[in-house]
DNA sequence: GCCGTTTTCGGCCCGACTGTTTTCAGTCG
């Protein structure tokens, strides 16, 4: 019986990643030399699983398993034994005669499996309940420090990094980590207006979310340039100081480290801490086959031993046989492989964009949920100043508690004719502004049906749908539900499908190849909404969204005129899903647009 | 244990940091 995952449950990828990454750990402290590599297969088999875009559980039941890079014959065998009986025999006889706990105490930062071990035998830590706690126990008793291999130093360490465990890993929303990279950037330029300071890590590759930010800087002075850096008047404190890199604690416990490479060498520390590790791992192993091995201050021949510098990333790239990818797809999914062939996609960029496809007024339509807080004509004019050619007005439906059909209809009636006033009037005032869609976001009821009376509809050019209840159904009820939503010709967009909140709320599960399918041959539309809370859909499903064929657009779901400009937020989440102009469908023409929405 | 634009066998990314080891192992990104 293997002691953590209930067998009548269905295992998770996260769960699944955690046990191979377990078993990768049993193995380090049974295994002798010959297995290395064995230790590794299972480390990349669990960062396959990790970033699936469908359940493996499900990959299993239609037999695709083994398609999965980094999933091979083996470990397919075990999983087929896994999922079949909810045990493996193999897995059980990895894991067998070591202590649950130790597998507890590697959740702490620091402690791997060796150390997790050594801890839990000699400190008699068996169980994996409470497993932190006794260790925290015995750190502050002094035990700990006594232990062969341990010292004062590191139960101090520990102490410190066993409290961060429960903290949670709450991460920084990307606008936010933007917004402080910015403040940095200034401040650092203010010494020397010329310098060069790019974002770092996945701040530049634009994840949903951001641990520490991180920046580069290109000197010839470092240390002068470090000194100012670590001089930044809204620092909590100076973290460190060397002669290559800083760190400093701002207010909320961000932190800001800070690398210097000479120009010369600047494009290789530029694309070595960009990342992502998956993406450099294999463009390491792809140099390698070519004769070199790559690091942080250049490309190194392995047969004549001479290091070459690269000023630009472009050329480091060049090197390597390749077009420079942008950052936002050096993930490892195919990127490098494109870029031999010149193949990459031709990514969509925020300049493309012509609209925005979802707003909230502070017309009142009498909804349950968020009014917004700007009238019709501040958000017409901003779109203006934005250069949009066209935006859609979604404020919610109105409550189903307090209206009857006819009071309903009433409310949209007035809508459309506040749509319909702007458009004969102010729009024919603006520069770029063309045309105001009048749209409604409408509630899928856990039924699939539409709160909405027919006739309603009449009012509207199109609508969108999106789930604001009942987010436990099953996977089953989910997908059946939005395609019942969908059955109606007015409704186009699927907006912030999984529902997903970050750091606060996973999303919701459908059957993707389902939807998608419907969505393509339907010619449907699914949303990437660009509120950086949301980024919905995500940059996983994009991919695979394009890879259908569906077609998506973004809406920054704002309820303030002042957030309008999240929607390059939203673009970031579309580059990363490989989308190129024409899957998106704000990058058309008013009249191209206007023939996909208005049915 | 996995994988293939030199391979179905023979390879498998690179380096910094940390602590305690007097020469390196463990962890991390």
């Amino acid at each position: 019986m293997l002691y953590y995952y209930n067998v009548r449950k269905v295992i998770t990828n996260t769960e699944l990643a955690e046990l191979l990454r377990d078993i990768a750990a049993a193995y380090k402290i049974k295994g002798e030399k010959k297995n290395r590599f064995r230790i590794i297969a299972y480390e990349r088999a669990a960062d396959a699983v990790e970033h699936l875009s469908s359940e493996a559980k499900d990959l299993w039941d239609e037999g695709k398993l083994m398609d999965v890079s980094g999933i091979g014959p083996s470990i397919t065998a075990h999983l087929d034994e896994l999922f079949k009986t909810g045990k493996s025999k193999h897995f059980d006889e990895v894991l067998k005669g070591l202590p649950p706990a130790m597998f507890e105490l590697m959740k702490v930062p620091g402690i791997g499996a060796k150390t997790a071990y050594k801890l839990s035998k000699e400190l008699g830590i068996a169980k994996a309940k409470n497993a932190l706690r006794e260790l925290k126990k015995s750190l502050r008793s002094g035990r700990v420090a006594r232990i062969e291999g341990f010292g004062e130093i590191s139960e101090q360490r520990l102490e410190k990094s066993i409290g961060e465990v429960k903290k949670g890993e709450k991460r920084l929303l990307l606008p936010y980590a933007t917004l402080v990279a910015d403040e940095v950037m200034k401040w650092l330029k203010k010494l020397n207006t010329g310098l060069e300071v790019h974002p770092l890590g996945s701040l530049r590759r634009k994840a949903s979310t951001v641990g520490d930010v991180d920046l580069a800087i290109s000197t010839k002075k470092p240390v002068e340039v470090l000194h100012h850096f670590v001089d930044y008047p809204r620092k909590l404190r100076k973290i460190e100081e060397g002669p290559s890199s800083a760190s400093i604690m701002l207010p909320g416990n961000v932190q800001v480290d800070a690398m210097v490479s000479p120009p010369r060498s600047y494009g290789a520390l530029l694309q070595h801490f960009t990342g992502s590790k998956h993406h450099n791992i294999a463009l390491r192993e792809h140099a390698l086959k070519m004769g070199f091995s790559l690091n942080e201050k250049g490309i190194k021949n392995l047969k004549t031993k001479k290091m070459k510098n690269f000023e630009t990333e472009v050329e480091f790239y060049e090197a390597l046989g390749m077009e420079w990818i942008p950052p936002e797809i050096r993930e490892d999914t195919g990127e490098i492989q494109a870029a031999l062939n010149n193949k990459l996609p031709d990514l969509v960029d925020i300049k493309d964009i012509k609209g925005d496809l979802q707003i909230h007024s502070s017309f009142d339509i009498e909804t349950s949920h968020d009014l917004g807080q700007n009238s019709m004509d501040e958000i017409a004019k901003r779109a203006d100043e934005l250069g949009y050619e066209y935006i859609a007005f979604t404020e919610h439906n109105p409550s189903q508690s307090g209206h009857n059909e006819r009071s309903m209809i009433e409310l949209l009636k007035r809508k459309r004719e506040a749509v319909d006033k702007l458009n004969y009037s102010l729009v024919k005032t603006m520069k770029s502004l063309k045309k105001i869609f009048n749209s409604l976001e409408i509630d899928i009821m856990p039924n699939g049906e539409l709160p909405v009376p027919e006739t309603g509809f009449d009012y509207l050019d199109f609508a969108l749908c999106s789930i604001h209840s009942s987010f436990r159904q099953n996977k089953k009820d989910m997908t059946n539900r939005v395609l019942n939503a969908f059955k109606h010709p007015k409704t186009r967009i699927f907006a912030h499908p999984t529902t997903r909140i970050l750091n606060k709320r996973e999303g919701v599960e459908f059957d993707w190849g389902v939807l998608f399918d419907f969505f393509k041959k339907s010619k449907k539309i699914v949303e990437i909404n660009a509120d950086p809370i949301r980024l919905d859909l995500p940059d996983i499903l994009v991919r695979e969204a394009v890879k259908f064929g569906v077609k998506m657009s973004l809406g920054t779901d704002t309820h303030y005129v002042t957030s309008m400009g999240n929607m390059v937020f939203g673009v970031s989440v579309a580059r990363r899903g490989w989308a190129k102009k024409r899957d998106i469908i704000n990058t058309y023409s008013l009249e191209e647009i206007e023939k996909i929405l208005i049915q």
